[in-house]
DNA sequence: AGACAATACATGCGTACGCATCTAATGCGC
DNA sequence: GCGCATTAGATGCGTACGCATGTATTGTCT
């Protein structure tokens, strides 16, 4: 049981290491950024709450928001008013983020194919 | 293939996070704390130098030389001059920080075997 | 309507990280 | 022995994190 939470630390380990030296090498993200973009790419809606973000990846509600607004700062979310509840964000990806996650995707998934064990 | 990574993230941050939580509220140890102790105790031998040490538990020679110096600072641990190559430093477990392991390792286990898959 | 808890997100603060660099000691070629 | 690359570990610096809190808005209870 000791064993598998030991495999689990060295492959999360290596490849969140590996994508984060890939990812920002190559594309100027960081492992965290490119799994916001993917999750939102993924489930084709366009407008999420800051929160709900923070649950998909695991992050506090306050390393999201910021994580959020490093996004905006690179032009890949906007931060919309939320006309039905001024208290909330929508956080939209841009065609920018929809580029910048479609070239990234592919570093991503070979990262990860080359550590995780394939079986 | 995703699906294993975000399976292991999400085993990952629930699992550490839970950890951090208990070992820091009832033994006053983060989770590296604990597993650079539970190393020491495992192996039997009471030397290991500051690189072995990060290489087990994954994090930088830097971070490994800082945690070591809070594990010091606690008393769980001694920084020993090494004869043989005075660059060199011998990482020793004291008495006090075999004791503080014995104390947290059933929390850490129980954490484990709650959150963990048993299969 | 008015007061008060609850919600959604932002932000101050302290901590741990990695990278690059520093210092000290060692080994290696000549 | 003397210089120079190499190694072990420490440290300055910038970044991202979580926790606690702040701010604005919404819902609820009376």
């Amino acid at each position: 049981m000791i064993i598998a939470w030991r495999r689990l630390l060295a492959q999360h380990a290596a490849a969140w290491c590996a994508l984060e030296r890939e990812l920002s090498e190559r594309h100027d993200l960081g492992p965290s950024e490119f799994e916001v973009l993917d999750r939102m790419v993924e489930a084709g809606r366009d407008k999420y709450r800051v929160q709900e973000l923070a649950d998909c990846v695991h992050l506090s509600q306050s390393a999201l928001s910021r994580l959020v607004a490093r996004l905006e700062k690179a032009g890949l979310v906007s931060r919309d008013m939320c006309p039905s509840d001024r208290r909330g964000v929508f956080v939209c990806i841009t065609s920018e983020g929809r580029a910048r996650h479609a070239a990234a995707l592919p570093t991503h998934r070979a990262v990860l194919s080359a550590i995780l064990p394939s079986a």
